[in-house]
RNA sequence: GGGCCCGUAGCUUAGCCCGGUAGAGCAGGCGGCUCUUAACCGCAAGAUCAGGGGUUCGAAUCCCCUCGGGCCCGCCA
């Protein structure tokens, strides 16, 4: 076995000398704890020098940093509330019991802590302390205490030491989970029942990607992951449902990048008996919400105001054919054949393959000419029928689909469709997207056709990654800062250490 | 897949161009201090310079390989 790194060797002792004197340094529970945000409320009536000793408090939370002066010393104590300085005094502690607890206490260390309300004579709201409990010894040491954790790699690698070290952090992923929430309550409260369809599938369908392979040995048989919700969902209309939401993980077996994570979070909204305008309406009365939470938030952060405010109208609509062509000055782009737009698509400077279908030399026209012109949240509306199929064809719109994406600079963050519910169109489309592209990444999914069969109400639908939609409302650049644990290499195997004895 | 950059004590880092005993701050140890809040002052300790190979009298520093990470490009309807 490795030695204990000589830097844990003195926290570890201390350990000890608390078992040795009959005291247990991982109790099982600390009874009667408030936050620290009501003692700092308790210390609102109080001025410099004063406290209030009729009433005791218990607190418990995690040490950040102890200064001390000979017979003062504070301490910061930090829980799921904030921070609160912790006022330990030998007067107040009895000169033995003062200094046998500072001489064993380290930043880090969990402790429960009991006192009143006091606040210094610097003004410091505090706890004046009577008594203080460990209850879970760090042996390891913190990250710095000014600049926390900076390498990019730790940070991602050992997640807990980030958050511990930086509150923000916590906010962000507080703040993640609070947003959901919404997410949720805004779909209930429209009539949206939330489902959970299968992760594992035989055959993931619904979107151009590389799926995750895994293997049932039940089954003696390999399965995918999911790499959308969309077909699942449409068959529950089908059923008879309505009005469904998934909110889930999928997994496209692709790079991570600072807007891609193989595993992430979609949210998939269908909608019966409705249609994309709907649908847009719908949209537009979400982000409200979720703005006005982000608000509420982050009251004290003026760039994550400003992000959020992006989802406030008004909104920028564009055409998808009309902004290309007057962004690109190619006349006429619904008139040209596959081989026209791959030769357009190459001169653009895209290298996607020969074999591209007509739609993906489309799109990567609109990704070099119209998407680094997004200034603000806007709709892309209306795009080609060659781009999309599973979107129901236009209503007026000869070649287009009734679909609306939704961009803010840097990315994409939702798409939504009229859906397609005619399974004689739906299983030509997919048949020409296969001829189309030459190549077996889309997956044709024969029994979504059959239960189209049975008849799909008229429907709309849209799909967010929620990901990236946390990332736009807070301002936040990369995915991988709003994901707990992104994909990570394993690091490499510890060296062998045999040769100690 | 291509390019650029990074890896030094538990953490934050200096040193690398231009080769010559690896320097600090925080945390930890010892001592001092009754109002600090990145507390302060003094003393002592702490380093596989990511790993391996090469060049050299001498490598954290120059070269090559490997590992890990970051950013950009490509790909991901």
């Amino acid at each position: 076995m490795d030695d204990p790194p000589p830097l844990e060797r003195e926290r570890r002792a201390k350990l000890e000398r608390r078992r040795a004197a009959g005291e247990e340094p991982y109790p099982w529970s600390f009874p009667g704890r408030a936050l620290s945000g009501e003692v700092r409320r308790a210390c609102q009536a109080l001025s410099a020098g004063q406290d209030e000793r009729s009433r005791a408090w218990r607190v418990a939370g995690r040490l950040t940093t102890i200064r001390e002066h000979g017979k003062t010393a504070f301490a910061d104590l930090e829980d799921a509330d904030g921070s609160l300085q912790l006022l330990l005094r030998s007067d107040l502690l009895g000169e033995d019991a003062y200094r046998a607890r500072l001489a064993e206490l380290d930043p880090g260390d969990i402790v429960g802590a009991e006192g009143w309300a006091a606040v210094s004579k610097r003004g410091e709201p505090s706890l004046a302390v009577s008594g203080v409990t460990l209850l879970a010894k760090a042996i390891a040491p913190p990250p710095e205490k000014f600049h926390g954790l900076q390498d990019p790699e730790q940070r991602l690698r050992r997640r807990y030491l980030d958050l511990l070290a930086s509150p923000e952090r916590r906010r962000l992923f507080r703040a993640r989970a609070a947003l959901m929430s919404e997410i949720r309550r805004f779909l209930d409260g429209e009539g949206f029942l939330e489902v959970e369809t299968s992760t594992l599938l035989p055959v993931a369908s619904g979107a151009a990607a590389a799926p995750f392979v895994t293997h049932s040995n039940y089954l003696d048989a390999d399965l995918q992951l999911r790499i959308s919700l969309e077909l699942p969902l449409k068959r529950l209309l089908v059923g008879g449902l309505e009005r469904v939401y998934e909110l889930g993980k999928t997994f496209r077996n692709e790079d991570l990048d600072s807007t891609h994570s193989p595993e992430f979070t979609e949210l998939e909204v269908y909608w019966a008996y409705a249609d994309y305008h709907d649908m847009r309406g719908l949209v537009e009365r979400l982000f409200a919400r979720l703005a006005d939470r982000t608000d509420a938030l982050f009251p004290d952060v003026a760039e994550v105001r400003a992000a959020a405010g992006r989802f406030r109208p008004p909104f920028a609509t564009v055409d998808f054919v009309e902004e290309l062509e007057r962004r690109s000055g190619i006349p006429d782009l619904l008139g040209k054949d596959r081989d026209a737009l791959r030769r357009l698509a190459r001169a653009a400077g895209s290298t996607v393959p020969e074999n591209s279908s007509t739609g993906t030399f489309l799109d990567k026209l609109f990704e070099k000419y119209v998407e680094p012109t997004f200034d603000r949240l806007t709709f892309v509306v209306d795009h080609p029928e060659a781009t999309t199929p599973l979107a129901k064809r236009h209503r007026s719109k000869p070649g287009r689909v009734e679909r609306f994406e939704i961009f803010v600079p840097g990315f994409e963050l939702g798409n939504a469709y009229t859906e397609l519910n005619d399974p004689e169109e739906q299983e030509r489309r997919f048949r020409a997207q296969l001829g189309d592209r030459g190549d077996d990444r889309y997956a044709y999914d024969d029994d979504f056709v059959r239960a189209l069969r049975h008849g799909l109400p008229p429907t709309t639908g849209v799909g967010f990654g929620v990901d990236r939609l946390l990332m736009a409302l807070t301002g936040t650049p990369s995915i991988k800062e709003v994901i707990l644990f992104p994909l990570i290499r394993s690091s490499a195997p510890p060296r062998e250490g045999g040769t100690r004895s």
